[in-house]
DNA sequence: AATTATTTGTCCGTATGTATG
DNA sequence: CCATACATACGGACAAATAAT
């Protein structure tokens, strides 16, 4: 597998780029096929195939005599790998990446509810195992984001909801994509937590943890909402 | 705007379903190009546009040589339309539908937390006047459902999270689409509901209206958490 | 280690279909 | 009815990759 793209997904990426990243405005219209295979110096087959990605997203819409114009935002298929990437690498894409980080603790703490009752012994020995690299990571920094990404998924995969497993690891790869802009931020107020607020983070893991293990998902439930409130604080401020 | 699809596009809808619904498993080889294009009796071309389909869908991986495969489940890109249409149009889809419920269920219920933290006055105009359609329809099934509807999705949408309206329009489609499976059980449900339980659920929703008025994100969080988990129990039934 | 065969990947020229003005 | 502009489809040629010899 290598990073190479062919001269239509290139194409594709250059387009789908400018209209998410807004330099190309719904209701505007796009260079027609010929204009544009001029342009790049490619065949038409490559514009058109490119148009087709554009479509299939639903970012433009083609008709015939009229041309390929750009859909309103609200018609986007935002929940494609390449448009979620696209929108993430924006300029102002503050507000976008919060809302996936919204997206994200929604699942996270439905996922938990679904652990408890889904949850095999298996998944559970996992879920433990998680908890107490997380235990044994609480000086290094760099470890303790490992284990915690660990323990979160070991809860994620127990909830044995495929979609719930495929969408948070779509929201990881995007938000991993624009880690320069969000992880920093983070670190840095990671620094500020006392002690004692890190010492209870380590109590609400346990707490879900040892929830998840008997069953309890009312117990389970909220301490994971205390947890995720928390990470939901640190993004918004 | 017609129904008509391209030979490609027919193709890949065949081949798509196969996949996801079983007849063709992970780890099994398609034919190669030349003879899917004699068997169907279409253009190279053709093949290798539906083929592409495929693969942007992750449903399929090819490599020179050897041939095209089709990838585990776990690597599918399952939001997508295509795919979840192919999936809910499964003989044995129950689970799956359950799955998408549950995801459902998680996004609606974190989207009236931000919509206590971002409705504008419109948007809560529009939550109350769903409201009251609510409560003039109490007698109608079929309005009642309809007023339903727009009230949770007057809620969605003063979320102001563009990624989460996009999904769960997404869900809805896919669930409408099998909606022959689904909504007849919960009719049949319904009609086993008490007068108090129907009068219970529009109390929990005039207390979801109200809370959002007043922006007490913790009355409207409680409020819709019980309305969904009586959705949840019926599905689960 | 080099060669060959096989299969996918890419590009292009061209022809036909279709809807608009 | 014609000209325009885009969509769809076909098949040929060649490139790239890899398995087998």
């Amino acid at each position: 597998m290598s990073t190479y793209l062919n001269l239509s997904d290139q194409l594709l990426h250059e387009l789908g780029k400018q209209i998410v990243q807004g330099k190309l405005l719904p209701g505007e219209f796009l260079p027609k096929v010929e204009v544009l295979s001029e342009q790049r110096g490619v065949s038409r087959t490559v514009v058109r195939e490119a148009l087709k990605g554009l479509t299939a997203r639903r970012l433009v819409e083609s008709t015939t005599k009229v041309g390929t114009v750009v859909r309103p935002r609200s018609d986007w298929q935002w929940w494609d790998p390449n448009v979620l990437v696209w929108a993430s690498h924006a300029k102002d894409n503050q507000s976008f990446l919060l809302q996936l980080t919204e997206v994200r603790l929604a699942i996270e703490l439905a996922a938990v509810e679904l652990a408890v009752a889904n949850a095999t012994d298996s998944d559970i020995a996992e879920i433990e195992t998680a908890y107490y690299k997380l235990e044994a990571s609480i000086s290094d920094e760099q470890e303790w984001a490992k284990a915690d990404y660990e323990f979160h998924n070991s809860i994620l995969l127990a909830s044995h909801n495929v979609l719930m497993i495929s969408l948070v690891s779509m929201l990881r790869t995007t938000l991993i994509n624009s880690r320069h802009v969000t992880i920093p931020r983070l670190k840095n107020q990671r620094k500020n937590t006392s002690e004692e607020n890190f010492y209870d983070e380590i109590l609400l893991h346990k707490e879900v943890m040892e929830a998840i293990r008997v069953r309890d998902k009312a117990r389970a439930s909220q301490a994971m909402h205390k947890l995720i409130k928390r990470v939901a604080q640190l993004i918004r401020d």
